[in-house]
DNA sequence: TTATAGATTGCCT
DNA sequence: GGCAATCTATAAT
């Protein structure tokens, strides 16, 4: 059961550089209810934030910037609103948008979306069999920083330091005006280091979370 | 140059 | 619940 009301493209806005141009804990608690959209061959995806995590810079040993500038993650220590992707465990890429200023390293890591428009495309892309649109068969497509990269296509280093907050961009965050009716914040999923700060945040109850339960 | 851990997923028992 | 797949970055020889 999930209160997230239909995407509708024509009333949705732009999610603007200045958005992004702060704390990652921040700009993690409000992307949420936000969607991430790809135009891409005429088509349209497009899939509501219900999680996200939060790396921050120097201090924050879970975060790649916290090794310093390097050819892989120069895209955290540069301008914000752009995307960072890498390759991770030798097969999947996970999707993340810069944050802060300028010259100061955070990212958010978007770790799952509820599908809104696009569905046939992310079955194909995944590689699954659409049998129903139930919630349990949904969430296979974008449940996971892995599966959503690969049902939307974001690979490096095509995608790799894209400007989300360019009206021309292929990939965008757009407001809809949905607004989240609970936010909760939880341990960071899968690292071991800086593994006690709260810095994973879902919609509370939304199905489409990562993990056995929602 | 070689070893190992990693912001994950899916298949196996 | 356990573990292999398979590439990259970084640490250790």
């Amino acid at each position: 059961m999930h209160l997230a009301p239909d995407f509708e493209l024509t009333r949705a806005t732009l999610v603007a550089r200045d958005f992004y141009n702060r704390d990652p804990r921040g700009v993690s608690r409000d992307i949420l209810g936000k969607v991430l959209i790809r135009r891409r061959s005429g088509k349209l995806l497009a899939g509501r934030i219900v999680e996200v995590e939060a790396y921050l810079g120097a201090g924050d040993a879970a975060a790649h910037a916290a090794a310093g500038r390097t050819a892989r993650n120069f895209v955290l220590f540069g301008p914000p609103g752009h995307a960072y992707v890498y390759f991770i465990y030798g097969n999947h890429y996970c999707l993340n948008i810069s944050c802060l200023p300028d010259g100061e390293a955070g990212c958010i890591l978007i770790r799952a979306l509820e599908p809104l428009a696009g569905i046939e495309q992310m079955y194909r892309a995944r590689g699954l069999q659409p049998r129903g649109r139930s919630t349990s068969e949904m969430r296979q497509l974008t449940s996971g920083p892995g599966r959503l990269a690969e049902a939307f296509a974001i690979t490096r280093p095509r995608d790799n330091t894209k400007d989300l907050a360019s009206p021309e961009s292929d990939l965008q965050v757009l407001d809809d005006g949905f607004r989240p009716l609970r936010v909760a914040h939880t341990p960071r999923i899968g690292i071991s280091k800086s593994a006690e700060q709260l810095l994973r945040y879902v919609i509370s109850g939304n199905p489409f979370v990562s993990g056995k339960r929602a």
